[in-house]
DNA sequence: AGCACGATTAACT
DNA sequence: GTTAATCGTGCTC
């Protein structure tokens, strides 16, 4: 793969809906040590600034918000639960705090690095949430606001297969229980079927 | 300064 | 289905 197959930073300023539905199919990629440790994502959710109760951003403008407010096409990795990371991507110009959340992938490099770090678990269960496939990648604190378009960045994200709108889902966002509706409803999770689709 | 809780996970009954 | 693990963050006092 080459770097023109990167996504750039006009694919994250647009409207954050259709960046979540059209970052499935799409492969996230951690080099490590020169290796890529990689897979297909296949579900989001999106995030919708201020007004979203379900948004970290309604807390307004804080050291932990912050990126979410910086330009679109940067990381916004955070610490929960006193032990999990869980990766976003920014979309929508700066001052707008609002990004993706990445909660499942299919992986496809770096088997034997996920496995060291994932082994314990059976297979299909290594990168099927968001605090899962952060760790299968080696993604933590550190990678927080890295511009994921960057020639040199080593997260980025690549084009990849095409999931027709037949293969997608949508449905209401995951660990909601005590947001407030209309948020906790808005049906801003999209998880794609890869059944039968040949992947590599 | 203190406190309740979280965009979760794994292990358990 | 229930619950412990574990700590940074933002809110209240």
């Amino acid at each position: 793969m080459t770097n023109s197959a990167r996504l750039q930073r006009a694919f994250f300023n647009r409207p954050t809906l259709n960046v979540a539905r059209e970052l499935l199919g799409t492969r996230l990629v951690h080099i490590e040590n020169g290796q890529r440790i990689a897979g297909i994502i296949i579900e989001a959710e999106a995030y919708l600034g201020e007004k979203d109760l379900g948004c970290h951003a309604k807390a307004g403008r804080t050291p932990r918000t912050e990126p979410l407010y910086g330009a679109p096409g940067h990381a916004y990795v955070y610490f929960t639960y006193g032990m999990h990371w869980l990766f976003n991507c920014v979309t929508q110009p700066e001052g707008v705090p609002e990004a993706v959340l990445v909660r499942a992938i299919e992986p496809t490099e770096g088997l034997a690095v996920i496995a060291k770090r994932r082994g314990r678990q059976p297979k299909h269960l290594w990168t099927d949430g968001p605090a899962k496939l952060a760790q299968a990648l080696g993604i933590k604190g550190r990678e927080n606001k890295l511009d994921l378009t960057a020639s040199d960045a080593e997260i980025f994200i690549e084009k990849g297969l095409e999931i027709p709108d037949s293969r997608v889902t949508t449905s209401p966002r995951v660990g909601f229980n005590t947001v407030p509706e209309p948020w906790k409803s808005k049906p801003w999770r999209f998880q794609a079927s890869l059944q039968g689709l040949a992947i590599s």
